[in-house]
DNA sequence: AAGCATTAAATGCGTTTGCATCTTTGTTTC
DNA sequence: GAAACAAAGATGCAAACGCATTTAATGCTT
């Protein structure tokens, strides 16, 4: 039916599957060993540096993240807890909150992508280049 | 320090996190709600399809699966109790479990397996060829 | 301006997961 | 052969997830 048989695309999907459960494995073992987050709460601390503009609102938030908006919830909820991030009113839009990094966050991502860019050299590396 | 810049790993990193979620949250959801089971559940199905021998013992099941022991432990138990596969003693070593396909899980397997492709041809095949 | 649909975020709930532990059986060592 | 050790699988437990619902604020239509 289609160029791509079946069988590649599975193979394909194995692949990814291997890959993932791989990377996504050991980085969240690292990342919580050595610095108390999980790869959750790093995605959400990545999002919040990449926009340079400081703080987010929890919606932007969410249509970057590989999660749903409940699990968005809780994960920014943890680190505010652990004082990573503050969440604020938002004047123009009542509804929304704004999420901002601390001082504590923006040190504790600094050190732990330095863990997450280890462990993808190690694991991430030697997968293959895929035809 | 290698060939593969830092940058470079963490962009492949991104397409991986980017293809597993939006094929697995695809797959799960197709699979439930045409077939009533997981991923991880058709996983299991698939490997014993795979290992034309009919019975595999939960160690070499648990070796093949992304999933910790006890996970893959409770997953044959759903299984076993949607009436999909059979568990039974080893005698050659009574500490082992043998699990097996039934009519059943072959026949769920079978259409499942359509979906499966289904999904994976819709949502696996625009995936960017990577440089 | 009043009523209704829509959107942002939070929360209750059930499911799945991994870790640690337990039980049972097999293996090795003395 | 008994004691220590290892291995297979099950289970208690807590954490994180998604779905559905709730609460609150906004926008839209008449």
């Amino acid at each position: 039916m289609t160029e791509t048989g079946e069988t590649e695309l599975v193979r394909r999907w194995r692949d990814v599957l291997a890959c993932y459960s791989t990377v996504s494995c050991a980085l969240d073992r690292a990342l919580q060993e050595t610095h108390g987050i999980g790869m959750s709460e790093f995605e959400v601390l990545d999002r919040l540096i990449d926009a340079s503009c400081e703080d987010l609102r929890m919606h932007d938030l969410a249509t970057s993240m590989y999660l749903s908006q409940s699990a968005l919830s809780r994960t920014v909820a943890r680190l505010e807890r652990d004082g990573l991030v503050e969440r604020s009113m938002c004047a123009d839009d009542r509804r929304a909150i704004f999420v901002k990094l601390t001082a504590a966050g923006r040190e504790r991502h600094t050190r732990a992508r330095t863990t997450q860019r280890a462990v993808l050299a190690e694991h991430l590396m030697a997968e293959p280049a895929r035809a």
